[in-house]
DNA sequence: GTGGTCTAGACCACC
DNA sequence: GTGGTCTAGACCACA
């Protein structure tokens, strides 16, 4: 897996995991994939998977068997839905609002660009 | 001046000074606050202000006169709105739009959310 | 059964077991679940019971009769009352008494308490 | 520092740090060592402070200021005394009374004890 | 100077 | 096999 400079690795990781979960790959207690399994599939250290893991953990998005693993807790998907939805409409689009005011761009312009991005992924979709 | 933690101080102030030329507070030549004052204003280390103006000059947003201040440069705002313009269509609209599919969120609901902003924008606008 | 996360599930137990003893559900040469028996009731591996078990037999709690179980020791519930009254008051009770001072309890508050849990718990008492 | 084996020694900081708050020693926006000081201080690792602070800074014990270091929040000693308390009441105190129950030891007992520990500890109560 | 991230690797407890 | 803790040490960003 091949991550980005700007962010540290295992938020990167934990997003991973959330969109996962909102994808539906994984649902109501699935396991995920062992800590070790996974640092050897992205090539990290197992610490820095862990460092992931833990966070969720906290915000019970998954929970541990002793010595078996992790699953997604049962309400995961609702609950990282809610958290993706909040911070979506309370932090991203306000900023990009505001963006588009101080760059003079109306929203007919944004609809072209939408209208743009939409038909660049339609072959990706077609895939999935 | 409240910042927040998950970006450097400096870069939050580089931000600041770009969004005041963008509103055309500070036009070509006129003066922006000397580091002192503005490190007292937002209770920063000097040293964090003089880093975000030396980015700032390193850009040819600003230029220095050494022994009297810091001021806005010649084409600054044409720069400043070219860089935002192309960060905002390269990457934030992309994220936008990227978290609007998972999210299930569609271009009509953008529309109302968007409607909603602006009204409750508009008291802000006259104000200034 | 429901397990708390953090200590050792095994553990817990022997604890089960060692209370079991104690308020004299099982006396001298009774016999114990089976290993299987208490690991499909717990809803965990045998081999964690298993460990239980061993270590329980390692202090002479229990006996085992290989092919027919496991027994309480003749003077099992002796011993257990010995080990959980130095455990209580060297370790338990000076924990207490410590966390008193820091949270500024004194005496008469912890009889307040006292009186409140002896009156809540009769309930559970006349049931037993 | 001395650190017992049956907990992580991360634990221990953590605890050490709110017993100091709760103690008076740090109060409101004073400054907490520095994880380095800390860390050579108690012969640790670096990181296994960190993780002591991280977590503090999760309960909105302790703030950090970037590249300054870190400081107890304002109601920092209010929330951990409320924590401990609620700990203390509802986890340690009732799992002490039914131990007592367990043991048959009444409350004329357990007062005993408490004299003793009372005047044991009377030593260091005059050197503090 | 401060904290933050990450790696490599060890060792342990648990299932 | 699983996760959890810890160390030693590096490197970076920030004030």
């Amino acid at each position: 897996m091949k991550f980005k400079n700007d962010r540290p690795i295992y938020i990167q990781i934990e997003k991973f995991i959330r969109e996962n979960i909102l994808k539906g790959k994984w649902g109501s207690d699935d396991r995920v994939p062992s800590i070790r399994e996974l640092a050897v599939d992205m090539e990290v250290n197992p610490n820095t998977v862990m460092r992931a893991y833990s966070e969720l953990q906290d915000q019970d998005i998954i929970y541990n068997k002793r010595g078996i693993g992790y699953f997604i807790n049962e309400n995961a998907r609702k609950k990282v839905m809610q958290q993706s939805k909040k911070n979506f409409l309370q932090k991203q689009l306000p900023q990009v609002f505001n963006q588009m005011e101080l760059l003079n761009i109306n929203f007919n312009e944004l609809e072209e660009y939408y209208r743009e991005y939409e038909t660049k992924g339609e072959d990706n979709e077609t895939i999935k």
